[in-house]
DNA sequence: CCTCATGTTGAGGTAACCTCAGCATGTCCG
DNA sequence: CGGACATGCTGAGGTTACCTCAACATGAGG
């Protein structure tokens, strides 16, 4: 960190970089998502719950890295899409489970197959090279 | 899990990583404010006040690729803060002008300083080369 | 059984956007 | 010159996606 580091310039145009082409895929995945009429965040959950079954609305809030209550939140409106549903925890009188629906699953899975079709269409301008690079680099910087 | 489907499940933790280091920056940008009470739509207000003198709130607008009315918002803000004035277009009494004050000016100049040690602490882990390439990669995909 | 921890949710708040409508002013044109 | 339309700003009110705090029920350990 403490390197003689005088490029900075460069490095403020990176980030400006960075967020245009995340508005960039932002707006994309709303648009993908549009069919639906789900929210990203809705479509976060329903993710989770497509790969993980059913789960506590705690359990949730963890996965998709916000506060328990707000979790509550999101399952209040997929319960009123008739997405998900909740049933009590046999093992824990405090807990509730919440799990998909049938019609959940279909969208759940229909989404799954947009969301990838659409990252097909935006990182598919790199070639495969790029594409791994870009994978390396961000991972990197995920740390 | 399954990550023989084609290259299609590449491509979608490509975007979950690129989202997990968007969430990485935007906390930091978040934190590097914290000392000024900033939030991140005000300091980019700034960086555009900094960087174009006097505009109106609809040119303002423009720049931050939001709507006016939004602009009018942040605008209050500042104002409220004492980093900003109001004055009449002299050449157009519908406009306004906003432009920064003293402090403001004082505030803009040492968040644009921050933020340029913010960026270094932040893509400063990647090597010259990478940093070039991802600089690269990325301005492909702003298209 | 009493205390403390845990799980969920009501109440209420925030940032950062948005649209729509209204008002003042500018511009153009017959 | 006067009307019609365009432009600039902002009040009112809405949305999304979060947050904290406190209440309440239940579980677990001593």
């Amino acid at each position: 960190m403490n390197e003689d580091t005088s490029h900075t310039g460069d490095d403020e145009s990176l980030a400006e970089t960075f967020w245009a082409v995340a508005s960039r895929l932002r707006r994309q995945t709303r648009e993908s998502l549009a069919p639906w009429d789900i929210t990203p965040s809705q479509s976060r959950a329903l993710g989770v719950l497509g790969r993980h079954g059913e789960v506590r609305p705690g359990t949730l809030a963890e996965h998709l890295h916000i506060a328990a209550r707000s979790a509550t939140e999101v399952v209040d409106d997929l319960q009123t899409r008739g997405l998900v549903e909740r049933r009590p925890d046999p093992v824990d009188r405090r807990a509730t489970l919440v799990a998909l629906t049938e019609e959940g699953n279909r969208v759940s899975a229909a989404i799954r197959t947009a969301r990838r079709a659409e990252a097909d269409r935006f990182f598919g301008h790199l070639n495969d090279t790029d594409r791994a690079e870009l994978s390396r680099i961000l991972r990197t910087l995920r740390a």
